[in-house]
RNA sequence: CGCGGGGUAGAGCAGUCUGGUAGCUCGUCGGGCUCAUAACCCGAAGGUCAGGAGUUCAAAUCUCCUCCCCGCCA
């Protein structure tokens, strides 16, 4: 039997062109899309953008172009970047189409249907950076600050439509419990003490923002990031020339086997999205994995620190490969990891060039000087298990395992130059 | 305040659940070898396992306390 394997990044907000951190989820999903192409495994990966809300807007406007052409183009920097790096997406979801929208709509009647829909009034201060209300941050009297993005906030009184989160209380408790549903470990607990203090009903509309999807018979109301957003995943599912809605869904693919994000964004994903599925009688995930940021040098990257890795010159001065693998094979995957410029020439010289490279290199001058440019037939030995003489402690740096392989955590990859190692010493 | 994660060799980490010679990769140093790239192979140095107390024949591992880092709540 053929195993269903459907997996996504992230759809990516093109508030702006690609950064390193969108490049690393997304060659991470890659390798285990391959890996588990490589089992025999039916495998779709979804990754896209995600492209309304007023931060977009905004950026449009001081762009001075029209908001659709903004999207068009940051969702072509992402298309072309995936291109180039040989990323193998099976679908490419934007969620300004009409296909998506259709979807949203007959999900949101789902749930409306259902009774997890009431309206309600949001009232307060609110970043639109994060695109989220903030509480009990108006002490002195001033504008108070978004902590996350040090700029202003905004006041806000709206009538809001919610989504009553509060009805799943006890199943999304149940699901969170459940040692395979989010990983890393280290981030599960963090999600279920999240959930024990009690969840709280969502807005899932915003008024005066024309660049969304309209709530269907609330004139002024589109629809806010996660009922839109989130979306895309069960968006991308149907092929693009069949029927767009749920039931096909579902049989394309639907559920997920593994969400793949990083770690700030694993409440909206291990809580929320379950919630609004099974508030539209759909079924879950298997698995949410929150992975961990990058760092440059030990510090944060940032624009007001000025440091940032811009892809495209990265991959212009070190090429693909190199950045691939330093990423998947230094980095804990899971954990927050540093890019260190000296590790990376280490570890690209010595794993790359050296360990894999040279064996290429010497099997074939072998096989030239002594073989005829051939490979000599099969020894009476080749079955016999090739020398390793130091001892492994690390299961994911062993031999018998590809290259790029997951490890014993489900959701989780790691390079391996193991193999290669194991070959080289077997030539001596 | 509360909650979660972490502190093991110069760096990054595994080992902790199930106590029993402290391990992997990189870096450093020395030796060897050629089919191979300043390659490859072999070896060495380098750690009071954050600190303290306890349990035990035996603690990186179990219990309690303290200190420090990071994250969530914001």
């Amino acid at each position: 039997m053929v195993h269903r394997f459907t997996l996504t990044t992230p759809l990516y907000y093109v508030n702006d062109k690609p950064h390193i951190g969108s490049v690393y989820t997304t060659l991470a999903a890659d390798a285990m899309a391959r890996w588990h192409r490589l089992q025999g495994d039916q495998v779709c990966l979804i990754t896209g953008c995600d492209e309304h809300g007023l931060k977009i807007q905004r950026s449009a406007t001081a762009a001075g172009v029209p908001t659709k052409d903004y999207v068009d183009c940051m969702a072509g920097h992402f298309a072309a970047l995936w291109q180039r790096i040989g990323i193998s997406h099976d679908r490419f979801v934007r969620t300004s189409t009409p296909r998506h929208q259709q979807l949203v709509h007959e999900f949101y009647e789902r749930v409306h249907g259902n009774g997890h829909i009431r309206p309600g009034q949001q009232r307060g201060w609110y970043c639109v950076a994060c695109e989220e209300f903030k509480d009990g941050n108006s002490e002195d009297g001033g504008t108070p600050h978004c902590a996350i993005h040090d700029r202003p906030l905004e006041w806000r009184d709206e009538e809001n439509l919610f989504f009553c989160l509060s009805h799943f209380q006890e199943p999304i408790a149940q699901l969170v419990a459940q040692e395979s549903f989010i990983g890393p470990a280290s981030r599960r607990r963090e999600v279920q003490r999240f959930v024990e203090a009690g969840l709280r009903d969502f807005s899932i509309s915003r008024v005066d923002l024309p660049w969304g999807i309209p709530v269907p018979r609330q004139p002024g109301h589109t629809f806010y990031v996660w009922f839109d957003a989130l979306l895309g995943y069960v968006t991308a599912l149907p092929d693009p020339d069949g029927p767009q809605d749920l039931a096909t869904a579902l049989t394309s693919g639907w559920p997920a086997q593994l969400h793949l994000i990083g770690k700030d964004i694993l409440r909206f994903h291990a809580v929320y999205w379950p919630a609004m599925l099974m508030a539209a009688d759909l079924p879950l995930p298997e698995r949410v994995f929150g992975h961990g940021f990058l760092t440059r040098e030990g510090r944060k990257m940032g624009k007001t620190l000025g440091n940032t890795l811009d892809p495209e010159a990265l991959f212009a001065k070190v090429g693909v490969e190199p950045v691939r693998w330093y990423l998947l094979r230094d980095i804990q995957f899971g954990e927050d990891g540093d890019i260190q410029q000296k590790r990376f020439l280490d570890l690209v010289n010595n794993d790359l060039a050296n360990t894999v490279g040279n064996l290429v290199n010497r099997t074939v001058s072998m096989s030239r000087r002594w073989f005829a440019d051939c490979v000599p037939p099969r020894g009476e030995n080749d079955d016999a298990p090739p020398p390793s003489p130091r001892r492994r402690s690390c299961d994911h740096d062993g031999p018998g395992k590809p290259v790029l392989c997951p490890t014993r955590s489900p959701g989780r990859c790691h390079g391996n130059p193991g193999p290669c190692r194991d070959r080289q010493r077997l030539f001596e």
